[in-house]
Parts: structure tokens; sequence; C-alpha cells
DNA sequence: AGCACGCCGACT
DNA sequence: GTCGGCGTGCTC
């Protein structure tokens, strides 16, 4: 008997289309067909069945070719949560439905963690502090929200499984998210162990097959508990109980490609919409989960001890403004020192590249943008200095504007520099550094796995030499120049700089009681800087919250981002010209427009960036002005120009 | 998005 | 003459 299917694709194309359908095919709801579309073949999702279609069409209906699975791959909860994304994140159901979907994902070569045992084991024994959250989270109404505070080594992670047990317990479901570089695979790997047969791991290393075995298991309610990245937030588990979101603050919970979702945002959605409750955790939470929680809407656990033991390691802050070079004198000597003790040193880039930034090295003055209070970057070119957010431009002062010294200038560091002064500083010394580009994963892998065997004296890396930190013969950690992060043109320049000194502060010395960390840079008093050091997140978080609040950015605000791309710089800024006339007479009271600017890093694979900063109250109003805009937009766009949006954005690159 | 069609410039 | 550049339109 002849039938039809509506099906959508994983295009940008906010339409679906009618195919006819033999009943023997068993086309359903949730299903993937293969069908002719436009001279090529394509897979689509059937979304809606029907016995017949208009007589009036003006098409002719093709036939499906054929139905790919023998069961449905999603419900109406999640076609409904597809919907959901797609309006919030301005994608298409299809683009939306695709990414809810277990295939699609690149396959990553997994690293295999070095030594780093998170949990004490079997401990069951709970602290009063761990207790107390225990039991708070689990007598929870519906939809709450919980944040466990608390350094590495705090015990989080047991709270974490105490309460995925009680909930798989009561006949619910778990998802546990976990960063994208997992150095916590361990955990994921002791969770696995923890529930046996009752957990899903979705991690990257699973090939296309692997991981579809794995989301039948799930929606066919076979494992109660999923842990994974970003992605698993999708997991169509069966009667959601509990989301945990390890690691909070994270970057790699927001996507980087459409939909460019926020597996936070997605998290909320879900515990709302499914009556679940959410529970995150990390030793230094995202500003915005600091400030839900200071307002009582996210409810806050301290944990305070250290329960594996190991001290913290002392962390001493080096003002690089009387250095010749990029190791102070300081630096060298404890280099020394660690050699003579038979220790090795990782010396910490906790960036690849550097902007060039202008300061002065008599007041420490430095320039910023006078109406987003960001970084300018230096243009050697125009002899100006910029701003990427708005577009402001100055002269490039050759004198400091505040004491009128003739020594600021504009300066940048980058990695070989780095390397080249400290093999010229120690030239019998073994020395190795890891990049993130120079190796594969397996590379890393390795390097570390000789650098924790002694084979060498001196590891220089970026982010990368983080799962170093832990080894016992590692006494002295030095980051090289704390700073480079807060010169890039971002407002969560300070955020990300905070948040990464405190874990390498955090994770150094846990098997060296005598562990210290040097923390050189040119802004000694900088408030990120400082706080970090001192591990006095509260202390950052006010002053940081204020600071936000002064210049309306979030969590004081939110954002839309357009981006646009091309080949043509000036199509680029012209597209978004138009878009930014558009938007004008749609502005509400409450909203404003940064820019259009050049992007900070403006040429990236021969496309020229250009961005747009839509900034409003709330996100209400931001979607309805930036929905009829682009709805307008769309029918006078220019093909030469791809405009991509991003809502929540965090990396303003 | 991606593919075909169509209309103008320098090549065996 | 025609190969190929990219602008335009369409996809059940």
């Amino acid at each position: 008997m002849t039938r039809y299917v509506e099906v959508l694709f994983n295009l940008p194309l906010n339409q679906s289309f009618n195919y006819e359908t033999d009943s023997s095919q068993n086309a359903c709801f949730g299903k993937r067909v293969v069908v002719p579309f436009n001279h090529r073949e394509l897979t689509g999702f059937v979304v809606a069945e029907r016995e017949s279609v208009p007589a009036s069409v003006a098409y002719t209906i093709k036939k499906v070719y054929r139905v790919i699975d023998s069961e449905p791959l999603f419900d109406a909860r999640d076609y409904a949560l597809a919907q959901w994304i797609a309006s919030f994140y301005f994608c298409t159901v299809g683009q939306a439905l695709a990414t809810l979907m277990p295939s699609g994902r690149k396959i990553v070569p997994h690293i295999a963690a070095v030594d780093d045992t998170e949990l004490n084991s079997s401990g069951l024994d709970l602290s009063e502090e761990q207790q107390y959250a225990c039991d708070t989270i689990i007598h929870a109404q519906d939809s709450t929200m919980f944040y466990l505070y608390g350094i590495t080594g705090s015990g989080k992670t047991e709270v974490f499984l105490h309460v995925a047990s009680h909930c798989i317990a009561n006949g619910k479901s778990v998802i546990y998210l976990v960063p994208e570089i997992s150095l916590t695979y361990q955990t994921a790997e002791a969770i696995r162990q923890r529930f046996g047969d009752k957990a899903a791991t979705l991690h990257s290393a699973l090939t296309t097959s692997e991981r579809f075995a794995q989301w039948l298991r799930i929606r066919r309610g076979e494992a109660p508990i999923v842990i994974g990245p970003r992605s698993a937030v999708f997991a169509p588990v069966q009667n959601l109980g509990l989301i945990i979101i390890d690691e909070e603050h994270d970057s790699s919970y927001k996507s980087s490609d459409t939909p460019r979702y926020h597996a936070r945002q997605v998290a909320m959605h879900r515990c709302a919409v499914e009556h679940a409750t959410l529970v995150m955790g990390s030793a230094t939470p995202s500003v915005e989960a600091w400030k839900s929680m200071e307002n009582g809407s996210i409810q806050r656990f301290t944990l305070t001890k250290r329960l594996s033991g190991g001290e913290l390691p002392h962390v001493h802050i080096v003002n690089l403004n009387q250095a010749t070079g990029c190791l102070s004198m300081t630096l060298k000597e404890e280099i020394r020192k660690t050699v003579a003790m038979g220790k090795q040193t990782i010396l910490f880039l906790n960036r690849r590249g550097f902007t060039y930034h202008y300061r002065c090295t008599v007041c420490g003055y430095e320039l910023v943008c006078k109406h987003c209070s960001v970084a300018l970057t230096y243009h050697k070119s125009l002899g100006q200095a910029v701003c990427h957010y708005c577009g402001y431009r100055v002269e490039a002062p050759r004198i400091c504007p505040v004491c009128g010294s003739l020594d600021a200038k504009y300066v940048g560091f980058g990695t070989e520099l780095i390397e080249e002064e400290v093999r010229a500083s120690f030239p019998h010394l073994r020395i190795i550094r890891i990049d993130a580009d120079n190796a594969d994963k397996r590379t890393v892998h390795a390097t570390l796995n000789l650098f924790k065997a002694g084979m060498y004296d001196i590891l220089l890396g970026t982010q990368m030499v983080a799962k170093g930190l832990n080894f016992p013969g590692v006494r002295l950690v030095g980051v090289v120049l704390a700073d480079i992060g807060l010169y890039v043109p971002d407002f969560r320049a300070s955020e990300r700089t905070f948040s990464l000194l405190v874990q390498v502060a955090g994770r150094s010395g846990r098997f060296s009681p005598d562990g210290i960390v040097i923390v050189q840079t040119f802004r000694p008093t900088d408030p990120s800087i400082q706080s970090a050091c001192a591990l006095d997140a509260e202390g950052f978080f006010a002053s940081e919250l204020k600071h936000r609040q002064e210049t309306s950015f979030p969590p004081y605000s939110r954002l839309i981002r357009f981006t646009a791309r091309s080949s043509k710089s000036e199509w680029a800024f012209s597209a978004l010209d138009t878009l930014a006339h558009i938007l004008r007479p749609l502005m509400p009271q409450d909203a404003d427009m940064l820019g259009p600017a050049e992007c900070p890093i403006m040429l990236i694979a021969r496309k020229y960036r250009w961005h747009l900063l839509l900034r409003g109250q709330t996100m209400k109003t931001l979607h309805t002005t930036a929905r009829t805009a682009l709805a307008q937009y769309s029918r006078q766009s220019d093909k030469r120009v791809y405009l991509e949006v991003d809502v929540d954005p965090v990396a303003i690159r």
C-alpha cells in the first residue's frame, strides 16, 4: 500500500519534503531514509507519516529508495528537543536532529591518560560536607540545580557517584558529562567500572558502529547511566533523573560548529522539561555559574577538605618587568635547584598564539578600548591599535599616555622564542617541547611517558602538558607568562586566565610536598593573577563580576554573535553592514549592537571574518530581534558570504 | 549545502 | 570555436 512520509535533511533548509513509500518499507517517524533529492541521493529523517498528500501539490513526489533503520532512532521527546535547539541556536530542525544522532561525529584517537586516580576508589565513607551535599541533592525537588564547588581532590566525584547510584536505584537515568580532552578519562573509566554494564560510555575513541550500538542500548533503556562529552547531553535515556556536569567551566562544553550549542544550556533545558536534577562541579566555576550561586538560582555546596592528602604548592608571583628575556632570575635559580635535587621542571605556556599588545614598562599602563575595555590589538600596517569588538581605532601611541614615558612598547611572546631561551640558558639539560600542533596525540602520550620515566629535565608546552603536573618527579612548575591570555581581546580573558592558573596550581604538588609553582607576569597586581595564585576564587569572582557589570558583559547581559566569512573582506563587511541596518530599527530598549568589527583573527582558512555582537538584557528579546532580522536578511543575502550565528558565544576569535 | 544551468572571457 | 569562471535558482 502506498503511503507518504515527511522528511527533514541535515541542510540549512527550513523546509520538509514529502516522499512516497510502500508500507512494506516500514518507513515511520524516527527512522532515517535514503531518498532522491535534486540530482543526488540524501539521507533524511522521517518526522511525519501520512496516508495521502493534497492533490493540489505542484511538484512530482519521488519514492523513498530505502529505509535505513529497523527501529526508530528518535522519538517525540528527541524531536521536541531538536526543535528547541533549532529555535534557540538558529539552525534548521534537520541540522539539530543530525546533531542529536550518534553518527556524524568525527573520530578522534583517544589519549590514554597517564596515572591520575581522582577517585578514592571504593571509599564509601563520605565526609560530613559530602554527606550533607548528597542528602540535599537526593531529597531535592524536580528541576533544581546544584553546584559542588571545591578544589581538585576535595571529593566531588564521590558525591556525583553517590547521587547517581541513588538515582539509578530509584529507576531513573543519569547523564554524566565530562570535558572533551579527557583529563577525566580515568574518571569515566572508573565510573564505567563502578556501574558495570549499566553504564554506556560515549568517548570519542569509539567507532561509528560502536557508538551506534551504545546509543541503541541507551534508547532501549539498557544503560541507565551514560558517560560522555558534550554530545552525551542528548543521550536518549529513558526517564531522566539527573544530569552531572563535571568541570563545568570547561569550554569544550560549547560546540564550535552548527548548532553552536552549550551542553550546560541544553542540560538546563532538559532538566526543566524532563523534571530532572542538575548537578555541576568545578574548582573554578564559570562566572555565570558563580553569579547564579550568589543569587540562589543554583544551590552551592563548598567542599573544603582535601581528602587524598597532599599539600597545596607554594605559589610565587614573579614580576617580569625587571627581567631581561623571558626567564626570570628566580625561575632560573629554581630550575637549577630542582635539577640539583634530581627532580623535574614543567614550563607552562598558557597559549600558543600571541598578539602584540601595548604596554608601558614604567607605570604598567596598558591600552584598552574605552567602549569595551578589552585589550586593543596593534596593527603594524595601519600604525593603529584596534578594538576587535566595536571597531574603535586609535593612532598607536609612541609615548605612554599616562606617565609620558618613552619606554612604552608593543610586545609579544612566542613559544619558539621561549624554547630558544631555555635551551640557551640550560645547554646541558635535557629539554623537550610538546606543542598542540607539532605532534599528534599519540606522540604527546609517548613524550609524557618518557618525561615521567625521567628521560628529560624540562618539559615545555601548552595545555597538553597539564597531565604531567601530577607526576611524582615534578617539583617545579613555571608559568612562563601568566598574562598571555589576558592580552587577547576577549571579555572572558581574565576568567580563562584565572581558571587555568588555579588548575595548574591545584594540580601540581599533589605528590611532592615541597612542590613549587612560579608564575611570571608583567601584571603582578592583576586581580585574576593575584586571586589565582592565592587560590582565592571568591576574591576573583567579586572583582570580575563588578567589572562585567560595569561593562555590561555576561552574566549581566546576553550576547548573540554574527560572524560573516568570505573570500573578500569587503563582502563579509557589507553583509554585516546590511544586517546592522536591518537590526537598527528593530533594536529593543534594553539592547545594543557592537560592531561590525574585524574578528580578532581576521583571516582563517583563506576566509576574511567580520563580526557583529548583539547584546541585551534577556535572551528572549534578543531572540525575537535576531529572528526577524535574519528573516529579512535571508531575502537579500549574498551567497558569497557565509553568515554564522552564535548564541551565548564563549570565545570571540 | 550542493548541484545544474547559463552567460561572458582567454585558450588548445 | 569551447573550456571554465562564478552568479542564480532549486531541491518533494
